[in-house]
DNA sequence: CCATATACCTGGCAGC
DNA sequence: TGCTGCCAGGTATATG
């Protein structure tokens, strides 16, 4: 589910209600895709200051560290006062003063883990290879073309991997080269400066606007407040294999590229 | 260093 | 109806 819109979704749905809070407990569930790596009690008593987000990450700040959460293929968040008894695939709550954060991930390739500063080990690992920003003013044309200029990998699979920008994932990477006009396997050092500033624009346009609808509910997705997304209305190609173009009505074509679905227009993306 | 494959895990669905 | 195989929003890690 989660690609950036997703997560910034997620994050705008709780965190103005759960800053200031008091931790007063915490509950695991079956393993996620990395431990805690702190002692439970360890989070008791912090405050929660503010929630931030880095590339697909969450990063809940707390008064001694910061808890990181990814929220994987399936993983989706809610945060209520009352969120009874946790029910299947429930495998982690944050019980505040303000309301238990709880992660819902049936296939558990999410995770939530504590680290003591952002320097930390294990955060460190997480982000420091990040890319930029897609929404913010480090994301800039020129340092994306001159990037692109060594690399013989595919778009598609350059925009997947995070190197360079991060927060696009299989979706939004599709309706980026498509409302670019690029073939998901043209190298990256191919694209010329104009076409790259166009597939600039087009990454912050599909999402922002994906932003705008509340991010994407292919299957199960939404906001900690239980709200759905309404993006995955408007694609123009992804999950629509042989359903026509909405610009030009050639059936839209799938492909695969690392392992992952690629969806594309013939027509309107020749190169 | 690079590109590609694998692993993690569960549920839903198409096809038989 | 029930079984099988394949597919799914991600990414660290292994392999060549």
């Amino acid at each position: 589910m989660p690609e950036l819109p997703e997560v910034e979704v997620t994050r705008l749905s709780f965190a103005d209600r759960i800053q200031g809070a008091l931790v007063l407990g915490v509950r695991l569930g079956k393993p996620l895709r990395w431990p805690l790596s702190c002692k439970d009690s360890r989070l008791i008593g912090q405050r929660v200051l503010g929630v931030r987000r880095r590339g697909k990450y969450l990063l809940i700040d707390l008064s001694e560290g910061l808890l990181l959460i990814h929220l994987g293929m399936s993983g989706a968040l809610r945060f209520e006062a009352d969120l009874g008894e946790p029910k299947l695939h429930d495998h982690f709550d944050l019980v505040t003063s303000h309301g238990t954060l709880r992660l819902h991930d049936p296939r558990r390739f999410g995770a939530v883990v504590f680290s003591e500063s952002e320097q930390g080990q294990m955060a460190q690992k997480l982000l420091s290879n990040l890319g930029v920003e897609p929404l913010e003013g480090s994301f800039e044309i020129d340092v994306f073309h001159k990037a692109l200029r060594s690399k013989k990998a595919s778009i598609k699979q350059i925009l997947l991997s995070g190197q360079l920008v991060v927060g696009v994932g299989n979706i939004y990477a599709s309706e980026a080269l498509f409302l670019s006009g690029i073939r998901p396997t043209t190298r990256g050092a191919a694209l010329s400066k104009p076409r790259v500033a166009k597939l600039h624009a087009s990454i912050v346009q599909v999402l922002t606007r994906a932003l705008e609808v509340g991010g994407s509910s292919l299957r199960d997705f939404s906001n900690a407040k239980g709200e759905s997304g309404y993006f995955q209305l408007e694609t123009f190609v992804y999950d629509r294999e042989k359903e026509p173009c909405r610009v030009c009505l050639t059936p839209i074509k799938m492909m695969r590229q690392g392992q992952r679905s690629t969806f594309y227009c013939p027509q309107c993306q020749k190169r």
